[in-house]
Formats: C-alpha cells, sequence, structure tokens
RNA sequence: GUGAGUGUUGCCCAGAGGCCGAAGGCGCCAGGUUGUGGCCCUGGAGAACGAGGGUUCGAAUCCCUCCACUCACCCCA
C-alpha cells in the first residue's frame, strides 16, 4: 500500500471547514486592505531561493527540495513565498503599475525538515506582500492585517513580538559589534554558536542552549545601532502602532531566520503551546528586488502558516461554520423510479438545490438512513405508488412531515425554504 | 542530523508467554415495518496483532534488526 510521504498530510473531507474557513478570513482582510491575488509556481529555479533566501540559511543549506528536470535544469520545490511573488513582480513588470503593489497568496511551501507537531515537509501559507513602498506606515499597515487576519478567525491569545535588524548602511557594522563582544566569549558557547560568530552574527542571538542563553541576553542589540534612516523609520512604526493602538513588545533577539529581511521584523506568537509555535511573521526586504536584478524596490511582507492556524483553532476550542449539507436526498425504488429520480434530480439543480441520488438498489430504509447521516434537509421518495400519480413523495427529514407533490412544484417548494 | 516514545480491524482502544482460532466502543452493512431515517434491539462483514529474525513445547505478549509514525532539539509557518 502506498502512504503519504513522510511530513505531508491527506486534507479529508473532515478537515476542511477549517481550511475554507481561514481562507474566506484571509480573503477577507486582503479586499479591506486592497490586496490582489496571485498565484505562482511550486517550484522555480533553484537560483531564485539561494539568492534570496540566502545561502547561509537553514532553508537553503539543508531544506530544499533541489532536483533537475529532464532538461538539466535545476529547479527546486518553493521553500517560501516571497521570493516567487517578487520574480513574478519584475517578470510582469510590475513596477509599471501604480506603487505599492498589494499582493496576496495561497501557497503550499515545501522544506526538507524532520515532521512533528504544527511542522510538516509540505505546509500551507497565506501570505501577503505590499511592494514598492518605504513608508514606516506600510509596516504598520502589513502588521495590523496580519493582526486583524487573526483576530477575524476568532484567534484572541497571541502577541506580536517587533523587532528592527538594521538596513545594508548600519548592519555591517552592528554585525562587527556582535562579533567583538561575541570574540571572547567563544570558548562558553556551543559549537554551533562559535561557528556562527563567523558565519552568520545575527543568529547568535537566537541560539536556544541554556550555555548561549546569557551571553545573547546580554548582547549588544541592533535597535541601538541603527542608522539615522533606520532609526527614524523604527521610531515612525511604534508611533504608529501606539496609535493603532497594537500592542506589542520589542525582541532583540528577534531575528528571523531569511537573510532578505532588513529593518522591520516581527512574528506573531501564541501565548502558550508548543514549541513549533510561530503562527505568522514577516519584514521589509527592501534589498531584495534589487537583488533579483530589479531596480532598487523597498518592500514588506508576512506569511502564516495555515496548519498551525488549523492546530491553534482546534486547541482554543474556536468552532468553525460547518460546510453545507445537500438540501435534498432522492430515494427511488425501482427502474422507472431511478429515472424519475435522474430527471427531477437535475431540474432541482438547476434551480440551484443540491440533490444527492441514491444510486443503487438499497432498501428504502437504508436511503432515509443515508438522506439521514449525510444531513440532508429533505428527502424525496419515488417508487411505483408515486409513479403511479406521477407524484413524487417529499420528507422533512427534520419535522418527519411528509407530503404528495408534483414533481414541477418541488422547485418552488423547496426554491423558498432555503 | 540528535534524543525519547509508540506501532493490534476504516477510527479509538483492551490485551503483559498458553483461556487470543484477539475483546469492546465508533463507524459500516443487514434485519427488527409488506415502501420510511434519527433512539433502541439483534445479527454480520472486517485484524494472522508494522516487517523480518530469534528465545520457548507455546509469543500480539520476551529479545534483536529494520521500517513507519509521534514528540522533542535545531530551525521555522
Amino acid at each position: 500500500m502506498f502512504k503519504a510521504p513522510r511530513g505531508t498530510v491527506d486534507i479529508l473531507p473532515g478537515e476542511q471547514a477549517y481550511w475554507r474557513y481561514i481562507e474566506e478570513k484571509a480573503e477577507t482582510v486582503c479586499r479591506l486592505y486592497g490586496y490582489q491575488r496571485v498565484d505562482t509556481p511550486a517550484f522555480e529555479d533553484a537560483g531564485l531561493f539561494t539568492r534570496s533566501v540566502g545561502e547561509g540559511t537553514d532553508i537553503v543549506n539543508k531544506e530544499m527540495y533541489i532536483f533537475k528536470d529532464r532538461s538539466d535544469n535545476e529547479l527546486a520545490l518553493r521553500p517560501e513565498g516571497t521570493a516567487s511573488v517578487c520574480r513574478a513582480y519584475l517578470e510582469h513588470g510590475m513596477d509599471n503599475l501604480p506603487q505599492p503593489v498589494k499582493l496576496y497568496y495561497f501557497a503550499d511551501i515545501f522544506r526538507y525538515e524532520r515532521p512533528q507537531a504544527g511542522r510538516y515537509r509540505q505546509h500551507h501559507q497565506f501570505g501577503c506582500e505590499a511592494i514598492g513602498e518605504a513608508s514606516p506606515m506600510l509596516d504598520a499597515e502589513v502588521i495590523q492585517m496580519a493582526l486583524e487576519f487573526f483576530k477575524s478567525l476568532g484567534m484572541t491569545q497571541f502577541t506580536l513580538q517587533l523587532n528592527s535588524i538594521g538596513c545594508k548602511q548600519c548592519r555591517p557594522d552592528y554585525l562587527q559589534k556582535l562579533k567583538e563582544y561575541y570574540a571572547p566569549l567563544a570558548p562558553g558557547l556551543c559549537d554551533d554558536c562559535r561557528a556562527r560568530i563567523v558565519k552568520n552574527p545575527l543568529r547568535l542571538l537566537d541560539c536556544k542552549k541554556p550555555g548561549c542563553q546569557a551571553a545573547a541576553e546580554a548582547a549588544p542589540k541592533s535597535s541601538e545601532y541603527l542608522c539615522e534612516d533606520c532609526r527614524d523609520h523604527f521610531d515612525a512604526l511604534k508611533t504608529y502602532m501606539e496609535a493603532l493602538k497594537i500592542e506589542y513588545s520589542i525582541n532583540h533577539r528577534l531575528v528571523r531566520g531569511l537573510d532578505y529581511y532588513t529593518k522591520t521584523v516581527f512574528e506573531v506568537q501564541p501565548l502558550e503551546g508548543g514549541s513549533q509555535s510561530a503562527l505568522g511573521g514577516g519584514g521589509r526586504y527592501d534589498d531584495l528586488i534589487g537583488e533579483l536584478g530589479g531596480k532598487p524596490t523597498p518592500a514588506i511582507g508576512f506569511a502564516t502558516g495555515l496548519e498551525r492556524i488549523v492546530l491553534n483553532l482546534k486547541d482554543q476550542g474556536i468552532e468553525v461554520p460547518e460546510q453545507k449539507k445537500p438540501a435534498v436526498f432522492m430515494a427511488c425504488m425501482g427502474n422507472s423510479a431511478k429515472i424519475v429520480a435522474l430527471k427531477t434530480a437535475s431540474d432541482l439543480r438547476e434551480a440551484g438545490i443540491s440533490v444527492i441520488v441514491a444510486a443503487g438498489d438499497r432498501s428504502l430504509k437504508a436511503q432515509l438512513r443515508q438522506a439521514n447521516s449525510v444531513g440532508a434537509t429533505y428527502a424525496v421518495i419515488i417508487g411505483d405508488d408515486e409513479i403511479k400519480e406521477g407524484m413524487v413523495t417529499l420528507r422533512n427529514m427534520v419535522t418527519s412531515d411528509q407530503q404528495v407533490v408534483d414533481p414541477e412544484e418541488l422547485k418552488r417548494i423547496l426554491g423558498t425554504q432555503e
């Protein structure tokens, strides 16, 4: 027997209510904020990701699904959403549209990781990107939008963490400061961290190892080494956040795992929950479009993991609307009844009424049992008696009222009941 | 890549060397009404107990190997 590959899951009909709910809320938020949907391919040139996400990151180093196709193109299943959207922005000349261009997406994301709670090899993200505007107003708006999205789902148990990691003007200086601070501490750090001092100093800050915690806690803070532009930007953002009454906490150790971020970075964390907890995150990436070959174009975005949202909704006991039940279940007995049932059903469907027709030769009892279990509001019963009269029996499954009606009348009767 | 746990019918799960040719619940199917659901009752189908090897007179139950899944670390959505 075949099984779904490791780290992948089937989202069965019984789960779909959560997914439809999330998608609907996401789309509502996007409409309110003026974002338009974009869909990009599930795989891209591998180089797109190595260049954007960064050579030194875990995602690129050990998590990408890379493969060569039959023409020897090196491709990768997308390990995140932003790079593809930026590629599409450039490829389709969206820099000629009024800026900023606001796009959202639902995408499956692939990372070769060890699966665990809330973490999969294929997962789904909803994300937004606002490309072509540098103002911190947009930062505030994007963050607000992310929070409004969670709130619209009924979620309340989460916090917002914020930081600024500077830009290419000020970050080199800050990294230098970090290195200087860490150099004498190196002997006491974990192996990973010793390597990070040279390779990726920013990552020193989010090491979870007990031995490195104290060092990270007392490390120089990026927000204290910002250039004037970055500082103004961060200050303005904080002002806007206060004006919007958005609560946040500054986390000096929040750095994010993708190299393209500049200035603002943020994460949404649930109040409690497992360690795979980040519900979403994002930040500004003012240099990315330029690095991909476009003219310098500032941008900001965020993404959320749908699997984690589903987990959270369940943990919080948040109810989602049930999926629509069929209006009519059509039971029939005998061969001529089958023909009438089929015809009647298509008539009703033409009128927009959902119908399930019992196929096969099961007893009426069995058919009605099924009508009950699929949650149909009505059963239409057709047998020899009805055929003789040219009528059908309409049974209300909720009240158990039953009447014999002309099939032509069904549409009218059912139409007004809905 | 590292560590821990688990692996019995579609699902949940009992079972701890012979009473297991595997129990129960849910679900499924059928019957209890000769054309009628939801409750109830009865019956039925469905598992050689992850795979392979070993110990033993005898293993779902003990040991080994492998595989899978889960959780945790790392990192992230």
